[in-house]
DNA sequence: GAAGATTGACCCATCAATCTTA
DNA sequence: TAAGATTGATGGGTCAATCTTC
């Protein structure tokens, strides 16, 4: 592994690897700006909306958000701030432990969620999923997890 | 197509998915944090580096420069900006189109982008194309060729 | 003292407007 | 009038420091 650290990539590893960063960065880009046309919501409070929608009584508290979402403990709290202001969530403090808090969907909050779905879901399979077969999408998932064990969790 | 849209992802759609959101999440923030810390550099800067690096005359338009990195034109200009002030690169103007303006390595750019490759080449193959063997590099650049035609070249 | 969460300072990226040359 | 590039305003993200509760 020495002296291959100072070889260039070969075209199969750009292809690879220049390949997963660039549609990476037009996918993110195209369903960023989609989501905020059609809803006004960014793709990371997308995501948040979503955790929050799956979890019983649509409260995380913010430290488990942080672990799901794609972002920092301080990046989370900035979003759920807007979040609250545009009043798609709310805070709530825990009973038990009066360190934490709970962010909590709220009756818009969830309204707006089920109004973006469609929408991004739409957008991640007409860009992404509809490319690959099922035999293909398994393939991709087990890549993933070779990369990063838990990925595709 | 239609009610396609309302289903939520499954679990085969999610690890496709989702597993790329995450992969690419950490590799890019490992990535930057590992060349920040051993040069000083930030991802993106290493790109202009590299393609700046593979351009006759080590000097590229601000433009061409633009459409290779994953960055917008004023975005592009900031960075530039920084690396001057670094000492890594310098402006020159268009003889032929006086709109125009090259972007060019300076010996210390050329010296610090070398000095930088190592570092990088290393953390992408340990933690990505060691990954994979050979089909599947290739299968991989084939797949990201479906969802964005010229991703991978 | 450590964990949960927020805040202040700062960096980086984008959009729209602008300036210059073609 | 359009193309190449930069700039001002703004939004969003991170780190390190801080506050509160365990």
């Amino acid at each position: 592994m020495s002296a291959q650290g100072e070889r260039p990539l070969d075209a199969r590893e750009l292809g690879a690897w220049r390949g997963f960063l660039r549609v990476h960065a037009r996918l993110v880009r195209e369903l960023d700006r989609e989501l905020q046309a059609a809803h006004g919501l960014q793709l990371h409070a997308y995501e948040v909306l979503l955790f929050l929608d799956g979890a019983p009584g649509g409260r995380l508290r913010m430290s488990e958000l942080a672990d799901s979402v794609l972002l920092s403990q301080s990046g989370l709290t900035r979003l759920v701030d807007r979040l609250v202001r545009d009043g798609l969530v709310d805070r709530e403090r825990c009973d038990d432990d009066r360190r934490g808090l709970y962010a909590r969907l709220t009756p818009a909050g969830r309204r707006a969620f089920r109004a973006a779905r469609a929408t991004h879901l739409r957008g991640v399979r007409d860009r992404f999923l509809s490319r690959f077969d099922e035999a293909e999408q398994d393939a991709l998932a087990e890549l993933w997890e070779r990369v990063e064990p838990g990925a595709s969790r």
